[in-house]
DNA sequence: ACAAATGTGTAGTGTGTACTACACACAACA
DNA sequence: TGTTGTGTGTAGTACACACTACACATTTGT
């Protein structure tokens, strides 16, 4: 049920195979914690950690913070400012874009970001 | 640097001039808190209650959970749980439609709405 | 063979969140 | 005038979050 440890684990573990220092206790120490603690998170023993930490590891791994955020069951704080900012518009958007398929929600993405608005 | 509590006395407390049921103590008791609780959020004293306390008072005032949750600072669950699902497409869309002027995100809204998707 | 590095087990900690319990003084109302 | 209701002050609590500290056995590198 927690998808981030074991997804975590097995980005580490590949960047390993070809650079030795992607090791539990080198990848922990660089992103600021405990290797027992980064230890238990991987193995779903302990909850995913804060925001922060997710970010540094996110960092150190070359990955996606947004996704590994999400594995975590977290929306970053920066998002959650820009929906408070204008709380219910987001609300009622993202209500619906929710009942619509990935392709359709690709679309609209593709769309404001090429400046059609 | 709390609006969730000035917000909801005033809002309280015009309904309150109509009907006598919105005291705080009656609206704290039916929303399932302590009085002194409500005091103290209302005051700023307490910082703005739980997710599920805040919907409690929306529903019996009235107001929009939503809005409410903003002014607590707080994005519902369920709105994560959205954005969780696609966490990078609903991230680029919510990053980009941050720097949209209000109108611009209201027409967007609207399009999506009418099943423009 | 020996030192260095690795992953993991146990135990404990500080901070924040989200409240409760109870008492008090004051006001309205009947 | 007494009871009922009102807002507020003080004190305290249960729980979860996000870790640390350190020891240990095992593996790896030279």
């Amino acid at each position: 049920m927690n998808e981030f440890g074991s997804y975590f684990r097995k980005r580490r573990e590949e960047r390993r195979q070809s650079d030795r220092r992607f090791s539990l206790r080198q990848v922990a120490t660089r992103a600021g914690i405990e290797p027992s603690y980064l230890s238990k998170v991987e193995r779903g023993e302990e909850a995913p950690p804060s925001e922060r930490t997710i970010c540094a590891l996110a960092e150190d791994l070359g990955e996606d913070p947004d996704l590994l955020l999400a594995l975590g069951g977290k929306v970053s704080r920066d998002l959650q400012l820009a929906i408070l900012r204008r709380p219910q518009l987001f609300a009622q958007l993202i209500r619906e874009l929710n009942d619509l398929p990935d392709h359709a929600v690709l679309r609209l993405v593709r769309e404001v970001r090429d400046g059609a608005w």
